[in-house]
RNA sequence: GCUGACGUAGCUCAGUCGGUAGAGCACCUGCAUGGUAAGCAGGAGGUCCCCGGUUCGAUCCCGGGCGUCAGCUCCA
């Protein structure tokens, strides 16, 4: 038989041939498995029909199927240990995989090690794996016999007509759907990592089971870097570098809510700042509304019904309040205030103030996860044939934000959830505009079904920062529900009243998020024009504090963040400083620049670039902050 | 919110098998006036998270609370 392999052209197979024997053929050693249509299956089934594409490591697929392997091979390793403990669910995750299971004792970190070792153990057997179909009542009697309560559960809750599979290795066999490795000795580096609860099916009202977490590679040179990323993200832990910067803190007494210390505020008002550059001459115009409002306005807005839970409330003169937790109600009410024409739209309003929501304690994660935020909030109101240009002026700000941090974005299209309000046929018209947006600016995206807001449906970015890590930042959401509830209106060109759609956004998504995602993006080395220190003056000696001082009040005069360092150190002691407080420049005075008015400038990393006079170096500056240069570097072109 | 671990100087962390504690860095002072990532010397700094219990005595053991961390769930 004759087979289309994707990248390969066509090869020639003995009929009854497998795809190990393709995989022989073509001499590739390191395919893992085969993806026919959107079937994945293993190298030991046999050829179909079918265009085949070859599953390696790089791929994710591939990738899934070797960890889910490893998975089985952790499962293996504690029974062999522990032949009491009972398996949940064992699957692969975006680095690594787990495997869920309830121990007769918790393990602790220190049990790892030795679960590892059996692991290597089951590697270096190098047990074939083999798949077998199974009717329902052979796999119930098969795990009631292993007692293995959980995977019972699972047989139970799979519909009644579904295929049952399972998966040896040695003398292993778990209940699974596969697909897997055709050997366990594929596994060449794999490493457990952590344990940590976790609930059977997420529920909690049911027991927590121990989730011990793993990875493994095809390679020891894989696994390592895998770690030295993991290195490399602690080291720069917004949470760590934040503090250590003097950006902002957090203290025991507000959990949840970030102290901006001077430096951390410059970030956020200089973000503010190009948030607004951007939006401003779009029409956005920005407005402070109100931060508490009587439940009234909660009632008819919804978020009594489907927010409450995570909204701060309270009592004053047996009145009840809330605290804000978005800005689209008290926005409503400022459209309200005035009988709308048609020509008043697309009206857009910004507002970057406080924002309060009560998140559950465990969730809270330094800047990340927050109660007290600041979003580049909008709200705009708009006529329905409006909808593709306001979200498609949308998708340009995120696009100008995320390029000029260099970090790629990825779009998700969330679809109505369950709890949501409104009727069907305005849910079936928000979705399919926007995903008219969407195909019309021909960009991909996936769809996450049922994650839209209660109110909408919303468009979701992620974007990837220089470790590769992935981060949800900007959201666009489309919103029929709150102009009928409000009821808003506006006069158009027929004279008719019409009720408005509404658009929300918030491009850098919040504010805490955002500078705590770029603190790890940038590893605390922020570019020149959001830097809070710029240039530090650095004087040799006493003889030139006054030079230093002229310099910097200089530069300051031309918007320049400039601060002398005379403390009573050595040079090398405040370059080392300079250094680890990030600082992009340190201009060095000492006798020679104070004699020829000019300064010696060392950029962050230790580049020289030289002595600069005063004027050139602040013209340098002011142009590369202008910009938005994504340096430091290139502040003198070699060309220069 | 749930499960588990943790909470000692500004930071990173030792330590006390129950007898009120220590290092490095940072900070302050003095000497040294310095040339691109750590000069030398000295000093100050602690409610050992909070509240209760056990004990002659608790930072240490027990209980509760708060917070942090890792997960679960949720999300900007």
């Amino acid at each position: 038989m004759r087979i289309e392999v994707l990248g390969k052209g066509a090869v020639d197979l003995a009929d009854g041939a497998r795809y190990g024997d393709l995989v022989e053929k073509l001499a590739l050693a390191d395919v893992l498995a085969v993806a026919v249509g959107d079937r994945i299956l293993e190298l030991f089934r046999p050829v179909e029909a079918g265009q085949v594409r070859l599953l390696t490591f790089a791929d994710p697929d591939g990738r899934r199927v070797f960890r889910h392997t490893a998975a089985h091979v952790l499962a293996q390793a504690v029974k062999r240990l522990y032949p009491e403990a009972k398996l949940a669910i064992g699957p692969p995750t975006e680095d690594g995989f787990f495997y869920d299971i309830l121990f007769a004792d918790p393990i602790g970190p220190a049990d790892l090690a030795r679960i590892g070792e059996e692991m290597e153990q089951v590697v270096a057997e190098d047990h074939p794996l083999q798949r077998q179909e199974i009717s329902r009542e052979e796999a119930l009697a098969d795990f009631q016999r292993a007692d293995e309560p959980f995977k019972l559960q699972l047989i139970e809750a799979l519909p009644q007509d579904a295929l049952i599979t399972t998966y040896s290795q040695g003398e292993f066999t778990d209940l699974c759907r596969g697909p897997h490795l055709v050997r366990t000795g594929l596994i060449k580096a794999l490493r457990l990592t952590s344990v940590a609860g976790a609930y059977f099916r997420g529920n909690d009202q049911g027991p927590m089971l121990q989730r011990v977490y793993g990875t493994a590679f095809p390679t020891v040179e894989e696994l390592e870097r895998h770690f030295f990323l993991i290195e490399e993200a602690k080291r720069r832990d917004h949470r760590r570098l934040g503090p250590e910067l003097d950006l902002f803190s957090f203290h025991d007494v507000a959990p949840g809510f970030a102290f901006w210390h001077a430096k951390g505020l410059i970030l956020y008002e200089t973000l503010v700042a190009f948030s607004h550059s951007l939006q401003q001459p779009l029409g956005y115009q920005e407005v402070s509304t109100p931060w508490i409002f009587k439940t009234e306005l909660w009632e008819t807005s919804g978020h009594a019904a489907h927010f409450k839970d995570n909204m701060f409330l309270m009592e004053a003169e047996d009145e009840a309040f809330g605290v804000k937790p978005m800005n689209c109600p008290g926005h409503c009410l400022l459209f309200k205030e005035a009988t709308r024409s048609y020509r008043e739209l697309p009206l857009r309003y910004a507002e970057y103030g406080p924002l309060t929501r009560r998140e559950r304690s465990g969730t809270l994660h330094g800047l990340l996860r927050v109660r007290g935020m600041h979003q580049d909030d909008t709200h705009t109101f708009l006529a329905p044939e409006q909808i593709e240009q306001v979200v498609t002026e949308a998708l340009g700000l995120v696009d100008a934000i995320y390029q000029t941090f260099a970090m790629p974005i990825e779009i998700h299209f969330s679809t109505r959830p369950e709890d949501h309000m409104g009727e069907e046929a305005l849910w079936d018209r928000a979705e399919s505009a926007l995903e008219a947006v969407l195909q019309a600016g021909g960009r991909p995206y996936v769809t996450d079904p049922g994650e839209g807001a209660f109110y909408g449906p919303k468009l979701d970015f992620v974007a990837t920062d220089a470790l590769g890590r992935r981060w949800q930042v900007a959201t666009i959401q489309l919103d029929f529900q709150l102009p009928i509830r409000f009821d808003l209106h506006y006069i158009d060109r027929e004279g008719k009243e019409k009720t408005p759609v509404m658009v929300h956004h918030a491009i850098m998504g919040s504010l805490e998020r955002f500078i705590g995602v770029l603190v790890e993006h940038f590893a605390g080395a922020f570019p020149l024009w959001l830097a809070p220190i710029q240039v530090r003056v650095l004087p040799i000696s006493e003889k030139e504090h006054q030079a230093a001082k002229e310099l910097a009040a200089t530069l300051r005069l031309d918007g320049v963040r400039a601060e002398v360092d005379d403390r009573n150190e050595k040079v090398g002691w405040r370059i080392r400083a300079a250094e680890q407080d990030k600082v992009p420049y340190v201009a060095v005075i000492g006798q020679r620049e104070v004699e020829a008015k000019t300064a010696s400038v060392r950029e962050r990393g230790g580049r020289d670039l030289g002595a600069l006079g005063h004027e050139a170096f602040a013209r340098k500056l002011k142009d590369h902050i202008a910009a938005r240069w994504p340096g430091p570097g290139h502040l003198v072109d070699p060309a220069d």
